[in-house]
DNA sequence: TCAAAGAAGTTGAGGTTGTCAACTATCTAT
DNA sequence: ATAGATAGTTGACAACCTCAACTTCTTTGA
């Protein structure tokens, strides 16, 4: 692991550790798209697909440009996974909605991917619930 | 025997928390390997190459096939970053070097990275140092 | 010894991701 | 009513990524 440790702030060694936990899932993750014949960005765009949502959102969520949800969502489309439907409101906005097979697979996706890491599941329960509380803690500020 | 987290274990919790903390930098990532001028996996393989490697070694660090490696590498050598070395053992190695100015930039962009989000800077230090220690307990083991 | 098997890296084909600029259609505010 | 903003698409182009096929070199084992 190449962890930097910035001997001056405890918060700096405790996100490189986060960075170098999640750095080490990535295989994992790539792992259970192959699984779903997904591309990543397609996983992750699922991943954020819990709720109906205009396209302009899902590009924030991504952090990417419009241009590229356009593509992204036209092949999750043509696997009968999303629809794009009209908004009441805004003739402009096309909402973006998954099938029951979109939600079947969002499931599994997301069940598959909420397995923790043998790094954590490993740690003693007490030490697991102090991590969540203080993630809990940092996450609802 | 090894009891597999349900999503109500503490560890999986903790897990999406870290999850959602990391999913919540992407856009800042993205902005720091723009600021260097370098493709996102660029950015990822200089952050591996701390020590010399071979080029295995990073498409395995990367989680990706070893022709995915000579593109993103070629590129990097190109902008003068990195310089493929032949290995002293085995003529078909090439040892991945840092240049001078790959260094440079390197140093700086793990610098760049090693800043803690907001969310965790604003955790009291004694909740840091908490986090802290559970993290390193966590991938030490 | 030496041929077969295996490993490191490259190449080329083909599809996906990503950005940018330009465009259409629609909404909003004056 | 018109000017300006917003949502989404298109096309051009570069980078990414995997796969199969290939070269070069190393290791294995009969």
């Amino acid at each position: 692991m190449t962890t930097v440790a910035n001997k001056h702030s405890p918060a700096a060694e405790a996100w490189s550790l986060i960075a170098d936990l999640f750095g080490s899932q990535r295989g994992r993750f790539l792992a259970i798209a192959q699984e779903f014949e997904l591309a990543p960005p397609q996983m992750g765009a699922i991943k954020h697909m819990a709720e109906p949502m205009p396209m302009s959102e899902l590009a924030g969520r991504l952090a990417c440009d419009s241009s590229n949800v356009t593509g992204i969502v036209d092949r999750l489309e043509s696997r009968g996974l999303v629809e794009r439907r009209p908004a009441p409101n805004d003739r402009r906005v096309k909402m973006l909605v998954l099938t029951a097979e979109g939600e079947r697979v969002r499931g599994e996706l997301v069940k598959r991917m909420s397995e923790p890491p043998p790094q954590l599941a490993a740690l003693p329960v007490a030490d697991q619930r102090a991590l969540r509380d203080l993630l809990r803690r940092a996450l609802s500020g």
